[in-house]
DNA sequence: TATGATTTTCAGTAATTTGTGAAAATTCAA
DNA sequence: TTGAATTTTCACAAATTACTGAAAATCATA
């Protein structure tokens, strides 16, 4: 049985599933492994959200599959019991590095496929331009973002805590660039 | 008509929408304006996508709400016309903002309110106290991504241009904090 | 290797989301 | 104003996605 307001957070979990990547279920089942502190098996898990057997073991897969989860045996018992991996830095890059893979990699890539192609047509070499720069902004995006997922929790922390202060870095940094090669391009 | 590779281009826009926050049409008709150089109306955006007028319609309404298309008007023409923003750049903090509101707003206004309550339990007390660091990660995010779209689109590209040498300065950046004043914490 | 416990699969069904098209609303020129 | 051109709305239909539950597969141990 859950609290008021573990229950309201698991429901909170499903309803934002969608917009986050996964099912509503999927999300639910990953709310209350947050919330709850031992490890849980499939069974107890359809219990307490009321869904079915099968409906769990998919959405554990699911899980699993996002690496969002982590698998314990309890010594005596054959069931396999879950709980979340804890530190939530790793969730946050584990889902940002997952969607960069299935939000941008398939763009990239039959963008560069068309980019092969010879114009056909005046109108095809506009939109090959249209494709051409926009494959350059993905690439830099995808670039940047890889960049993001070798740091550790603690030097992002960091950065982040730097917060607007980055702006002023950055627009330094690149004055003093711009400063040093002016005739450059 | 639109070319091979343009036609590719639409359909792939469609498909990969859902992925983005959006559905098929909506993704259909942004990248048909992605590669058409002039405006176009909705007549003819139903056309070229063979979807129904009431459709053409909803999606215009959805890209506008996204602030992702703009609208034009030609003289002596009663029919109004519609091109992309031009701008990938722009397009792209559009969308990441527009997400960082969908996204992470909600959750985190769910969990202030949830951590105003008091613990019923020993469990609510492990559950506030998953809830309070996930609140913690959520908003440096929050202030991250908002810092990211106060950022030109050149100083943006120039930080990206840094790559994966930003982890570098960020290292050494935090080891200066560090050595500066160790007794701190 | 046989058995019972457990998990996974998947066909069928339910729920949700998307798309259609005709009717209603709006807009603008005369 | 009127009415033709245009856009928007929305009830219904179609398509997609999620869920159930029973059967099949897997697993552990005796």
């Amino acid at each position: 049985m859950l609290s008021e307001a573990s229950e309201s957070f698991v429901r909170h979990f499903g309803e934002m599933g969608s917009r986050w990547g996964f099912n509503r279920t999927v999300g639910q089942i990953y709310g209350l492994l947050v919330v709850t502190e031992e490890p849980l098996n499939a069974d107890q898990i359809g219990e307490l959200l009321s869904i079915s057997r099968g409906n769990v073991s998919m959405g554990l897969k699911e899980l699993q599959s996002w690496r969002l989860i982590k698998l314990h045996h309890i010594p005596g018992d054959r069931k396999e019991y879950f709980s979340d991996v804890g530190d939530f830095w790793d969730m946050a890059k584990t889902v940002f590095e997952e969607r960069r893979k299935r939000e941008l990699d398939p763009t990239l890539s039959l963008l560069r496929s068309n980019l092969l192609r010879e114009p056909e047509s005046e109108e095809d070499v506009y939109a090959q331009q249209r494709m051409n720069e926009l494959h350059d902004l993905l690439e830099l995006l995808n670039e940047w973002a890889s960049a993001l997922n070798t740091l550790n929790p603690e030097t992002l922390q960091s950065l982040m805590k730097m917060g607007a202060g980055i702006s002023k870095f950055l627009k330094l940094k690149s004055t003093t660039k711009k400063a040093r090669r002016p005739k450059k391009s």
